[in-house]
DNA sequence: ACTTTTGTTGCCAAAATTTGCAACTTTTCC
DNA sequence: GGAAAAGTTGCAAATTTTGGCAACAAAAGT
């Protein structure tokens, strides 16, 4: 394969890694309320303080997020709000197709498997 | 957390996680000209047709591809080829706040380092 | 100065992911 | 029936990610 398309799949895997956890995007979720301080994010979540740091540098990593210190507090803001809004969509199509496609294996069923 | 909430968060968590792997995007990229079987996919990236196969289910698994038998051989096709697109465009709106934020940075380089 | 509050980092063990190889299944062709 | 082609699965090793705890750094309050 191209080394130049390789390069351009990596960076974009980078940033759906960012994404692939349920804390991260919980986290995400929050920050489009407003800005958050870390502490407030970790209780919000409910994981250690440490672990929500990091989770977050992860996310800072690769754009999503930026923070702003203020005294002893950090404060996140989502850099990208649109980009979870698209995120829904391609989630929301996802299923759309999931839905459809176990209508089609299922057609007569009013309860189909709750996949 | 919400328990509901918490769900959802880890079902998007899994489909993101099914986008994170440099291959599995080169294939689904491959995917949006046409439907390919295995070998070809394992072929156009270069890997290993069992390593292919397993990275191929695990995006069948989340919905985002689908498969069809024909002989010997396994057609695989993009079940939601918008959601691609909608990735392209949120990498690009994370790209476009990441070097506007370099420029903040560095506002008098013409070159701004390359992120 | 000392203490408190807020975050970050280092280290380590546990868990998950990835890869390559071999074995196996299924379908087609002879 | 037997061989070949295309995929899948199982297993073990290597790598990566995650979580928790303790140590550390920075800023603010007393």
């Amino acid at each position: 394969m191209d080394s130049g398309k390789l390069r351009r799949y990596e960076l974009k895997a980078e940033i759906f890694k960012a994404l692939a956890h349920p804390m991260r995007i919980a986290m995400l979720d929050k920050l489009r309320e407003r800005p958050w301080c870390v502490c407030e994010l970790a209780a919000e979540v409910g994981i250690e303080k440490s672990v929500a740091s990091k989770h977050l540098s992860q996310l800072k990593a690769v754009g999503l997020i930026d923070d702003e210190k203020h005294g002893t507090l950090v404060e996140y803001r989502l850099v990208a709000p649109c980009v979870l809004e698209l995120a829904s969509c391609a989630e929301t199509t996802i299923l759309g197709y999931r839905r459809k496609r176990l209508d089609l294996a299922y057609p007569n069923s009013a309860a189909s498997p709750s996949c």
